[in-house]
DNA sequence: GCAAGGTAATTTGATGTCAAACTATCTTGC
DNA sequence: GCAAGATAGTTTGACATCAAATTACCTTGC
């Protein structure tokens, strides 16, 4: 064995020169440095969140769901961007750890409210930590241009995020 | 600038005003902006690239196909950023298609190299255009920072695409 | 009042993704 | 050479997601 520890086989060559290939069609595209930014960042934090048995998406459930005191499935699904049928088992999966609570809605029997317990709210702020630490790390990255950058992503959520009719 | 938010989180009311709240503990953090923008942005093109009957996800193997004569399997999943795994099923339905040709690896049983047919290339420069236009929007929204969007988006990508162990 | 249509949540089906297991092949140290 | 380990591609399993269909309940026009 050859050992070579890194050996870097493919082109990747893994740590050694970092160099990303992007393709020459790619390189002017917003839309493209978005999407590998997004992923890769992300898949960082949903590693970290994973090794804590935490998921990824469950932060943005507990987040919005610690801002208020009691929510229905659909208007979390709005306000997390997700659609009303994905929350169902996240939702299922949630309550069945007692991390929220469920309880009818007495002027709508088809709909329910949803509400942290405290066990929700513990975990809750031990998935702000893990986003916080990997948003710091986003921060030093952006440095200075961290207004501009939120300013500029919260038009693009803002102009692509419009309801497809209005 | 910083854009500002919204006041009014309670209603929602879908497009009456096309503001969408942001929970307040995630308005500080780069990695929530990010996410959103990408994801109303990415699924605005698929929509498009959809009603053309072309997936999303062929768009980046076609072009990046586009710019070399011919790649391996797992050449063209480091650069996409794609599990090798997953594209497995993706080449078989381009090359199902027609769109993409195989063609096996004289010095290596084990693998082969993919190469664009002539309509290949047609079916990218159509999924391009559909990108194209959707990327025109992204530059107006970003106007004069689009230089340093790319250029912070170009420095997350590279610091968190790197491989875990660096 | 009540039928027609809307809304809340769920169920089901199709995708796209990763990771881990697997098979076949190549490479290397000895 | 050849056994041990690395690598290429695939298969399989687990999820997350959306969209369409379903069910139960609500609201409205008349």
């Amino acid at each position: 064995m050859p050992a070579e520890p890194s050996t870097q086989q493919d082109g990747y060559t893994a740590c050694a020169d970092g160099e990303m290939p992007v393709p020459a069609m790619f390189r002017n595209l917003i839309g493209y440095h978005l999407r590998v930014a997004q992923e890769t960042s992300f898949q960082a934090f949903a590693r970290a969140a994973g090794k804590a048995d935490l998921k990824p998406g469950w932060y943005s459930l507990l987040t919005v769901l610690a801002e208020r005191n009691s929510m229905t499935p659909s208007e979390l699904s709005r306000i997390c961007g997700r659609d009303r049928s994905t929350l169902t088992s996240s939702l299922k999966a949630l309550s069945h750890r007692g991390l929220i609570e469920r309880r009818p809605n007495p002027d709508d029997q088809r709909s329910y409210s949803v509400r942290l317990t405290e066990n929700g709210r513990r975990m809750q702020k031990q998935l702000h930590a893990i986003a916080v630490v990997y948003d710091r790390r986003l921060d030093e990255i952006a440095g200075k241009d961290k207004a501009v950058l939120i300013a500029v992503l919260g038009r693009i959520a803002a102009t692509f995020g419009m309801p497809q009719d209005c």
